[in-house]
RNA sequence: GCCCAGGUGGUGGAACAGGCAGACACGCCGGACUCAAAAUCCGGUCCCCUCGCGGGGGUGCGGGUUCGAUUCCCGCCCUGGGCACCA
């Protein structure tokens, strides 16, 4: 047990660094932070340029964290992990003369904040600004250097303004694919009002109505209204983008069960960024593991499109766009396969079946249209949980009709299956059974032929073969490499106009609306044609409306009513009557909300200029801080990998297309913190048990005299294994949970929480008070004598290492080396006396992990200002030189000896010393070693 | 199945360019101080053999390169994360 878990004693030294003191000291740090404006960073123009002409001509560095979102339960110890280690750095670089911007924000809107607010039936509103507060509460008492100007919240009315006229950037922007960038509507308008981009049906603009030339131009936005098969997930009441749903088909939030419906939705064309979004992020330093991730969920695939010819039951010529990676292999497509929710289907079916229809194929219907309508009911009404459930057994119906392969003209089935997804490709596939495992499958269930067009080798023994080999039975491919083959049949394709090479993504357009009320209205209305009209800017912000009863509609499962957002129920808001330039008229609002994510695409924007209320950010501000590359530092969560990372950077380069903003990229260098998990105890029945009570003993686990088992799980209150920081203050200080957490282990990792542990790091600080302060009188305890030369050389060697390892963000071996700086300071001076010109850059270098015991012990040491812009001690590269090291004498690789030696001992003294050794020599047994490696003057191998 | 990250003492971890494996800390053991305990200080602590000196083994497993491998290469195993009917 330590001090800290009992009360104060009398026989405690009365000037003991404890928690007591450390509190007190805390406190009254937080506050002179506060009260001089300590971390608050000038901006070069603007609201916040007060103080820019002292720090004007220093670097800047832009360190973020990933805001939180405000949940009720408040923070626990693993929260802080990640701000910890960005105030750290801030704290470093500060010191180390850079102008440094370090805020958090909060993520408030959303589902988490609105579902916490109706299980505790009161107000988002109401819940968000308590949480809010009683996480700055925390945060703050870490000593955290947050520029508090800059704390906004997305839930901010002046906030969510800016991230409306986003939205309208977005909505009044369209892609240029020759130019390769987003570029305003009304240059569109331009070019096909003079005739310079033909329309679709090339009449000439001016002859087409309002309807048809709003039609055209609303399907070019980068923010479009768009009907199409989406995630419902009934219980949430709203739909899901697809980053928000599992991998088992529910939902992320909540791990409701999720179906696709046919729904008129907002979406976001993040695709027509998808191959920037690739290509960028060879210039981001981010890891590897988190690239990896973009680039597979974007998932571009090079390949060709392919038409084949189909026709209607009376006669009309229907074309079938496929996508294939494959190309090569055409002459193996034995049948096609549509998606089932194409309307291309119902065109082709015929009637009846035709003569000689396997029975397997018709889905037990009298007709083809019978067997399509009831295929595509079950797909409609299973989830994709339920799909998934079902393994990769094959369904699907044969729909009456033939297509022709293009290049042989033979004439194939067409089929409907699920196992095609509508919305990737064409969603339409030539089935080529023997080269793709899934069309085996598939053949094998209905019985269709199987063409060969590679060799397999000669033992394959599998069935469907997708490796590399020589092209057979196709014709003029005949030999050819896989390779070739493409080459050869992309080139046939395009000189037949039957196809050419293209290019497809996985990554689908963003579906950017959600039926819930927490969320940011959108700032657009319907006129009576029901087409989407963008509000001006000066009628921003649209502010989300009061209203008695803010939850969703919950919708049974299986039903298909159409979900109502909250919205719709606040009948006065929903119905305006304004003037948008043609007379006073009525219209409907948008009444969905904006998704999550939101208000974190551009919160780092938001944190430069955070009053600027005529712009964004002001262009100078913008270009001080972002620079071309973007924020300095960004430190967070990987399970944002494809979420937020991802939205981010799409909004980033609209607004870089557009001119608002001077970097392509929002985030230069992203570093992942890891997580800190805790063991969790369950009883015999399985069910969480209070971890705090649990003893252990001999290596088993006890809740009283009840063994209980131990799991590792990340902390929280389902587990119930939470430690809260504000505990850890109380017993321990805030500094001494900073070291700690920042001791545990290298930042990027995981780590389990060990409360005992925390010691350690609270004995550290307790030990460096020691060396300048007297436990016992209170008096300094340093003296104003010059260093021994160890201990000078010490403290250099420190002060490199400590320096390097803050760059790099190695917290824990920085504090390992502060520690034995001081272990070495109280072995050497054990009854105190440490020169000053020690104790003082032990204390600069101390002061970004453990700033409250830093400020304090300098001001004790006279000093009368903030060590946070005092300059980081630098090493005297003449004191890192040392005279003698030690030599390693090996015998065959296996150490043997160890000898002082001078640091240039040459080669051939180095030699000579190694085989006067006698310990060495007793290994030679007189012979002459085969061979001496010399690394003069770390090592020598005699090898024998 | 595919793509990442990782596997080192009882525990968290260190060894940054191929050269002393286990820094620093927790825990544990022993000692000093104390009536006693806590706190503090000192010493020990990878495993095995040995009273000691000393010796042998050791970084998930099996190979390889090298005078020398936790580090590089090949093949596995295990753990964690992501994706997954994406044509």
């Amino acid at each position: 047990m330590s001090d800290a878990d009992r009360p104060d004693t009398d026989d405690l030294p009365p000037h003991r660094y404890t928690a007591a003191l450390a509190n007190e000291i805390e406190r009254r740090w937080q506050d002179h932070w506060e009260d001089h404006g300590t971390f608050f960073a000038p901006n070069p123009v603007g609201d916040l340029e007060v103080g820019w002409d002292q720090v004007g001509d220093r670097p800047k560095l832009f360190v973020m964290d990933m805001f939180p979102y405000p949940s009720g339960s408040g923070l626990h110890v693993g929260h802080p992990l990640g701000y910890i280690g960005t105030d750290v750095y801030a704290r470093f670089q500060r010191m180390n003369g850079h102008n440094v911007l370090h805020t958090l924000g909060y993520d408030a809107f959303g589902l988490p904040a609105e579902e916490y607010a109706r299980q505790t039936g009161t107000h988002p509103r109401a819940t968000t600004d308590a949480n809010v507060a009683n996480m700055r509460r925390q945060l703050r008492a870490l000593g955290l250097g947050h520029d508090s100007r800059r704390s906004v919240a997305t839930t901010d009315e002046g906030y969510y303004r800016w991230t409306q006229w986003i939205f309208l950037q977005i909505f009044n922007a369209w892609y240029d694919t020759d130019a390769d960038r987003a570029r305003p509507v009304s240059e569109l308008i331009g070019e096909l009002a003079s005739g310079e981009r033909p329309t679709p049906d090339g009449r000439p603009w001016t002859e087409l109505s309002d309807i048809e030339q709003r039609t055209i131009v609303d399907g070019h936005r980068l923010a479009y209204l768009d009907e199409a098969p989406v995630n419902w997930c009934p219980a949430l009441g709203t739909v899901l983008a697809n980053e928000e749903v599992t991998a088992e088909g529910r939902s992320e939030r909540g791990n409701h069960p999720v179906f696709k419906r046919p729904l008129k939705q907002w979406k976001m064309r993040i695709t027509a960024y998808a191959d920037r979004l690739i290509d960028d992020l060879d210039r981001l330093d981010w890891s590897d593991a988190i690239k990896a991730q973009q680039r597979n969920w974007i998932g571009r695939s090079e390949g060709a499109r392919v038409t084949f010819a189909a026709h209607t039951p009376t006669g009309e010529p229907r074309r079938i766009d496929v996508f294939t990676t494959r190309p090569d292999t055409l002459f193996g497509a034995t049948y096609m396969v549509l998606a089932p929710e194409l309307d291309l289907v119902g065109e082709l079916a015929p009637v009846a079946w035709p003569e000689g229809t396997p029975d397997r194929w018709k889905g037990d219907a009298a007709t083809p249209d019978a067997a399509i309508a009831r295929y595509r009911a079950i797909a409609a009404s299973r989830s994709d949980l339920e799909r998934q459930a079902e393994g990769r057994v094959k369904t699907g119906v044969f729909t009456g009709a033939y297509a022709t392969n293009p290049v042989n003209g033979t004439p194939i089935p067409i089929f409907i299956a699920d196992y095609v997804l509508m919305g990737y490709g064409t969603g339409a596939i030539m089935a080529v059974p023997a080269e793709d495992q899934r069309d085996w499958d598939f053949a094998n269930e209905f019985e269709l032929p199987v063409v060969r067009t590679v060799q397999p080798p000669a033992d394959w023994d599998g069935e469907a073969f997708t490796g590399d080999g020589p092209t057979i039975n196709s014709d003029f491919l005949d030999g050819l490499s896989m390779v070739d083959a493409k080459r050869t049949m992309i080139e046939h394709l395009m000189a037949d106009g039957i196809g050419e090479g293209t290019v497809t993504y996985r990554l689908r357009d963003w579906l950017f609306s959600r039926q819930r009320y927490w969320g940011e209205p959108f700032p657009i209305v319907y006129d009576e044609t029901g087409l989407p009209i963008a509000l001006p800017d000066d009628q921003l912000p649209v502010v989300l409306p009061e209203i008695d009863d803010y939850a969703p509609a919950p919708v049974p499962e299986g039903s298909d009513a159409v979900p109502d957002p909250p919205l719709a129920r606040a009948t006065e808001w929903a119905t305006v009557e304004l003037d948008l330039g043609d007379g006073l008229r009525t219209y409907r609002r948008e009444v969905n909300t904006m998704p999550q994510w939101a208000g974190s695409c551009w919160y780092h924007l938001r944190y430069l200029d955070p009053t600027n209320d005529v712009a964004l950010v002001d262009p100078a501000v913008d270009a001080y801080w972002m620079g071309e590359t973007g924020v300095d530092l960004y430190v967070g969560g990987a399970e944002h990998a494809v979420l937020h990372l991802l939205y981010a950077r799409f909004w980033q380069k609209v607004l870089f297309d557009l001119g608002h903003v001077s970097s392509v990229e929002p985030y230069h260098r992203l570093y992942n913190q890891g997580y800190i998990q805790a063991a969790a105890f369950t009883d015999e029945r399985g069910v969480y048990v209070d971890a705090e009570k649990v003893d252990e003993r001999d290596g088993r686990f006890f809740l009283g005299d009840v063994e209980v088992s131990r799991e590792y799980g990340k902390m929280g209150k389902s587990l119930r294994n939470s430690v809260t920081p504000d505990e850890m203050y109380h017993q321990y200080g805030a500094d001494t949970l900073r070291v700690y957490e920042m001791f545990m282990g290298p930042l990027d990792q995981d780590r389990p929480w060990d409360t005992k542990s925390i010691s350690g790091s609270y004995r550290l600080l307790q030990r460096i008070w020691r060396t300048v302060i007297d436990e016992g009188t209170g008096a300094l305890h340093v003296a104003d004598i010059d260093p021994d030369p160890e201990t000078l050389a010490v403290l250099h060697r420190t002060i490199a290492g400590v320096r390097a390892d803050l760059e790099s963000l190695r917290y824990n071996t920085a504090i390992a080396k502060i520690t034995e700086l001081n272990n070495h300071l109280t072995k050497t001076h054990p009854d105190g006396g440490v020169p000053r010109s020690v104790a003082e850059p032990l204390l600069l270098l101390l002061a970004p992990l453990a700033p409250h015991i830093a400020e304090e012990l300098w001001a004790r040491l006279g000093h009368e200002s903030s060590l946070a812009f005092e300059p980081f001690p630098v090493a005297d590269p003449a004191l890192l030189v040392q005279d003698t090291t030690t030599m390693v004498l090996q015998v065959n690789g296996k150490v043997r000896d160890k000898v002082e030696v001078a640091v240039d001992i040459s080669d051939d003294e180095a030699r000579a010393v190694a085989l006067g050794s006698p310990k060495v020599a007793g290994f030679l047994g007189g012979a002459d070693p085969r061979q001496v490696i010399v690394r003069a003057p770390k090592l020598v191998n005699v090898v024998v």
